[in-house]
DNA sequence: CTTAGGG
DNA sequence: CCCTAAG
């Protein structure tokens, strides 16, 4: 549709319509396009809503357009012109107002492509198709209009906005349409930032550029003044476009909530306001734009209906979206995981799970741990960083995969930390997971969580499984994994999945030669702990074979949940556990085992 | 929330 | 590891 009615005059309402929609540069459309049917966030919208400023004049605002833009367009079917204009003129100038309201108005919203010609006040109709003219239909037609009202706000609040005082007496239609000109050609060096075509335009072009882009006229002849100017007015608001965007962000939420608005709105939309002073250099514009931002609120509030639709629509959501946007800048992931940390961190008892959600906003560095275990080597990773405390080496390495299948041994000192046998307790394991973990795992991607399992932490799962038996990962992850940064109660049960699969197949393939007798098993549970801190020790890639075995002897014997529980007693030594083990093949639960 | 299972 | 379904 974009193509269909470029050149086409405007001659019926439809086609007006249809030419806000489809004439809009196809960039513009396509935003608007985008806009409409998904509401994507307003930013998207916001940001790019430089084709309403050739409505209206002057790149002044694009901030102010495309608030206005919105906002107008918000309740555009739903409103009256005249109340439009009514705001307006109370916000602003009453007297050209009127007259505004009078005139017809003819915008000139062409592409760039035009716009040399454009630039002449004269060649506002359409010469190259890219360019179309709305005409300005009567008040109560435009109302029709579902972006009539928009653009005829625009006009009148850009020109009135826009206008200095000098300027009330003139012709309104003439004001304007120059300004519609100038504002284009500004507009489009806006848009293209490229001041070189200051250089093709005219002296008359450069004037109209100056008086739309500062909102007045300027007597100097010199055209490279002219031209410095422009350029300058043009640089300033590019390079104030986040301020700009920021700014209609602002207005945005503004709008929606009159006060709202995010904390971090508010810094930038001084900042916004700021520039756009500096680039208007006319306060007028800012107050007018204050009054037509009530107006319009009111107006809005009124008609509501068009809102959620329309292109602009302000939606908390989308708020919500803007206002998000500016703060994170760190992608979810990277939150996500930081607060995860923390979370979990802080949750001590539910431990086992990680909140994949954390409730805390999205902060910036969160750190927090809290907890004397892991005072120094907190996960905390302030954005950027992954929040995975990678593996480092040390435990990766000894185990890459996750099913221990592997060979490699785990390090000596996790080994040590986790020995079973030495049955750490809980907190100790916990810090010694911390610091493991955080420490070590740091490196990876931020992949969540990829974090390979380390020896020790599959010692101590099988430790927790001993304990509590299968199944009861929560309660494993919280009495032996506590404080791990990660490792959910789920993490627990996948690995515990992994390592049965691991240890079937290599076990299997190894009892066949060991041989499942009872005996060996008891060794294998005995030894098993035994062999783990050793093999770990010593070989960096076996698996421990015995972690295998353990693991397949726990998931036979304390499969059911309720089973093994005893979740209290003692962790098993692994003599204990091998004497179960042996004395009644590994159905006996080891970990219901002896206590003593 | 927790667990299990599937992707 | 992650996600989802189910209890």
């Amino acid at each position: 549709m974009t193509s269909e009615t470029k050149d086409t005059s405007v001659t019926s309402f439809n086609e007006i319509a249809n030419m806000f929609t489809s004439t809009f540069s196809e960039v513009d459309l396509a935003l608007f396009a985008a806009s409409e049917h998904e509401a994507i966030g307003m930013e998207h919208f916001l940001i790019e809503p430089k084709c309403n400023r050739n409505l209206v004049g002057v790149f002044d605002f694009e901030s102010f357009h495309s608030q206005k833009f919105c906002d107008v367009e918000d309740f555009s079917g739903a409103i009256e012109y005249d109340e439009i204009k009514q705001y307006d003129w109370d916000a602003v100038h009453s007297n050209i107002a009127q007259e505004i309201q009078k005139e017809k108005l003819e915008f000139v919203g062409e592409r760039q492509v035009a716009h040399d010609e454009v630039l002449n006040g004269e060649s506002m109709r359409p010469t190259t198709g890219e360019e179309f003219i709305l005409d300005a239909k009567p008040v109560d037609k435009v109302g029709n209009l579902d972006h009539g009202p928009c653009k005829e706000s625009y006009l009148g609040n850009q020109g009135l906005e826009s206008l200095p005082p000098d300027l009330n007496e003139r012709d309104c239609t003439a004001a304007i349409a120059d300004m519609s000109s100038g504002s284009v050609s500004a507009v489009h060096f806006t848009r293209n930032q490229n001041s070189p075509v200051l250089d093709q335009m005219t002296f008359q072009e450069l004037l109209e550029a100056f008086r739309s882009m500062f909102g007045r006229e300027t007597s100097v002849t010199d055209e490279h003044w002219l031209k410095h100017h422009v350029l300058l007015g043009l640089r300033n608001q590019v390079g104030s476009d986040n301020g700009l965007n920021l700014i209609k962000c602002d207005t945005t939420s503004y709008k929606t909530e009159e006060k709202t608005v995010c904390s971090c709105s508010s810094d930038s939309s001084v900042g916004a306001v700021d520039s756009i002073n500096c680039i208007l250099g006319d306060e007028n514009m800012l107050v007018g734009w204050h009054a037509e931002r009530k107006g319009l609120d009111a107006l809005k509030t009124s008609s509501s209906e068009f809102s959620e639709v329309e292109l602009c629509s302000l939606d908390e959501g989308d708020k919500a979206v803007v206002a998000k946007k500016r703060l994170r800048k760190p992608p979810k992931r990277f939150i996500e995981e930081s607060l995860e940390t923390k979370s979990r961190y802080f949750k001590g008892k539910s431990g086992a799970l990680r909140s994949r959600k954390c409730p805390k906003g999205f902060g910036a560095s969160q750190l927090i741990c809290p907890e004397k275990s892991f005072k120094g080597s907190c996960i905390q990773v302030p954005f950027g960083l992954p929040v995975e405390e990678g593996h480092t080496k040390t435990t990766a390495s000894y185990w890459e995969s996750e099913d221990c299948r592997g060979d490699r041994l785990p390090s000596p000192k996790e080994e040590l930390d986790t020995e079973p046998c030495s049955a750490p307790s809980p907190n100790r394991i916990s810090e010694y997971e911390f610091v493991t973990r955080s420490n070590p795992r740091k490196g990876s991607s931020h992949r969540k969580h990829h974090i390979s399992w380390s020896p020790s932490e599959v010692m101590k799962l099988i430790e927790g499984v001993t304990k509590c038996g299968v199944g009861r990962w929560a309660e494993i992850k919280r009495l032996l994994f506590p404080s791990s940064s990660r490792r959910t109660s789920v993490d627990l049960k996948d690995k515990w999945r992994n390592l049965l699969r691991a240890s079937c197949a290599q076990l299997q393939s190894k009892r066949k030669e060991l041989q499942p007798s009872s005996t060996v098993v008891a060794r294998a549970t005995e030894v098993g702990l035994v062999k783990l801190k050793q093999g770990k020790k010593q070989a960096v890639h076996r698996v421990p074979d015995s972690v295998l075995w353990r693991v397949r002897e726990l998931a036979a014997s304390t499969y059911p949940y309720g089973r093994g529980s005893n979740s209290e007693v003692s962790f098993t030594t692994p003599v204990a556990a091998s004497f179960r083990a042996a004395s009644n093949t590994m159905s006996v639960a080891l970990s219901t085992t002896v206590s003593g």
